[in-house]
DNA sequence: TTGAAAGCGCTAACAT
DNA sequence: ATGTTAGCGCTTTCAA
């Protein structure tokens, strides 16, 4: 084991004050060259490295964010990832990961890490928990933010997509293939993704002037699984339909599923769009329409705002993000893009 | 803002000690349960939460442990880090990602958490790092463990797959459906399981007296653009052969892209096998043959012996694991599997 | 520009 | 069983 070094060692050996190495490694301008030269020399040749607790407690930040996410081996999630602890890294901050696995009382417990202020913020994406719980959180003083989710507090940075306005385009898109009879399956019912997503669906039948079936309608997780057993309950009402809209790509390998048992087509006999661009989406087959999200960047972007926000303290006016979504069309609701992609 | 409460100010309130209420906060048995329900009642009424830089300053512990992969969005890695979330979790452990994308040098770099006590231990998953590196820092007394590499070291915990064995199986399932020239795409030479795949594939071509041929072996990077370049490089060569042993599932992905555009069909003309059951792997089409690794598994029970470790100071006897994997036979080697699964 | 001294909030050793 | 005290290693006034 290495004997401790610790800041007074450096500077006994120094010759100078624990207070000057301090300076030194803290970028103080107020250090002649020499000196930091000096002491520079002793820090290399004695290996030092400052004790982190140490100098949590002293400034009173961990220069560490906490993510929470409700899945870590959906790409959808360990994208945005990405793009957090990139840029978190390149500003010299730690990274601590929650997988709630869908567990509500683990995401709460994890804020926990702010109020002991073993994080100095966090970032939750796609959260479960209540909007009073978010906003009372904020209200404390903790530094918060949000993926997936507005949230109406002027000091929560939010980072949105346009759910209703890319919901509008898929259904559009299935109109302009001469669809009528479109079947939407939603995420679970209390996702705020899923008002939204159902909004834009009804917005663009009304703006086609299509008639809107509330039983070609249907919620489940949004997961394989719920889209499964959502295609088998439509299949099941033995009311026609031609295209599925999916409220995730998840939800439409279920379709995929269901569809392959039963022996139906797609697209041919049922046109099918997903939304968020997993991986899977394009090599499954037929390949998958579907809606991409700039998930690295969201994540990039957020945390960029909450260091901003946690260092200049700035209530920034400019709050909430919302990013563009890009259709892209594949195999799975148009023909011609069969064999492409 | 919240006012800060701290210790002192429960105990005061208590009508204790501070240390009673420290004692209260880490379940020593020492105090009355009376004691313990007043100072229990205070802590609630005040909302006290224990300052964690504190705590950790002065007990010398983080429970924070590191954990370095590769590249979070593939799955096989963030199945992995969410064994060892889970785990850590349930131990009161925090677990702190490192993205490297393969970057060495951030790796390294990550490895300072570990010498400014950010950090108790760290686990390394596929590192990059030489050996010696490895050592030396378990020989400077530091918490460390490796998931898919054996290193020799009575302080670190490794767990691996058998690689050579796995190899052999897949060779030798793709021997008993006939093939007798079987090509090989590897993955990056430097990395330890390529050693060990083509020595388990050669293994296998020796043990069914099929010749082998070098021009067969290709090696590349461990993804999809890696597997691609070298299934073209393979068929550019001129030798004939019927299947191909790719190193993981990645590599297998190029593989089915460059026989799309050439038109060759996946098993009829060219049997594929992959490893590590990527979630992809099963949605593809066709379906592809792989070797399941339990991924969840690898990750918990590392993280699990690297927490006793940590703890109880022991030197485990019991250090190096060696998890069974398990070839899943899929369309892409056997026609019969074709439309099941 | 540098040094001296205080103190961040907690736990552990020792005393009672 | 509880209290007293010291100190973990750093940064930051304040003074020189």
């Amino acid at each position: 084991m290495d004997i401790k070094i610790k800041i007074v060692d450096v500077a006994t050996r120094a010759g100078v004050a624990p207070a000057t190495v301090s300076r030194v490694l803290n970028d103080s301008s107020k250090v002649t060259p020499k000196t930091r030269a000096k002491v520079m020399k002793i820090i290399n040749e004695l290996g030092y490295q400052p004790n982190a607790a140490a100098k949590n407690l002293r400034s009173q930040k961990t220069m560490t964010i906490g993510v929470i996410v409700p899945d870590i081996s959906n790409s959808y999630f360990s994208e945005i990832i990405k793009g957090i602890e990139n840029i978190a890294y390149s500003k010299k901050y730690k990274v601590v990961i929650c997988d709630t696995e869908n567990n509500e009382e683990k995401e709460l417990e994890f804020l926990n890490l702010l109020t002991t202020r073993t994080i100095d913020g966090v970032i939750m994406v796609a959260p479960m928990l209540a909007n009073e719980f978010i906003l009372n959180i904020a209200n404390h003083g903790y530094t918060i933010g949000i993926v997936g989710k507005q949230i109406d507090h002027d000091r929560i940075p939010c980072i949105i997509t346009d759910n209703v306005k890319f919901s509008m385009q898929v259904v559009s898109h299935l109109v302009g293939l001469g669809h009528r009879e479109i079947a939407f399956i939603n995420g679970s019912a209390h996702a705020v993704d899923s008002y939204d997503r159902l909004e834009g669906y009804l917005k663009a039948l009304r703006e086609h002037q299509i008639p809107f079936h509330p039983e070609l309608i249907e919620n489940g997780n949004f997961n394989e699984t719920g889209g499964y057993e959502a295609i088998k309950r439509l299949f099941a009402k033995k009311i026609p339909f031609t295209a599925v809209y999916s409220a995730n790509d998840e939800i439409a390998l279920g379709v995929y599923r269901a569809c392959s048992e039963l022996g139906i087509q797609i697209p041919k006999q049922l046109a099918v769009v997903g939304v968020d661009n997993n991986r899977i989406s394009k090599y499954i087959t037929p390949p998958l329409s579907t809606v991409n999200q700039p998930k690295y960047t969201m994540g990039a972007l957020l945390v960029e705002k909450l260091i901003d926000m946690m260092n200049e303290n700035e209530y920034a006016e400019n709050r909430v993000f919302k990013v563009d979504s890009e259709l892209l069309i594949r195999g799975s609701s148009d023909y011609n893009k069969n064999g492409q992609e």
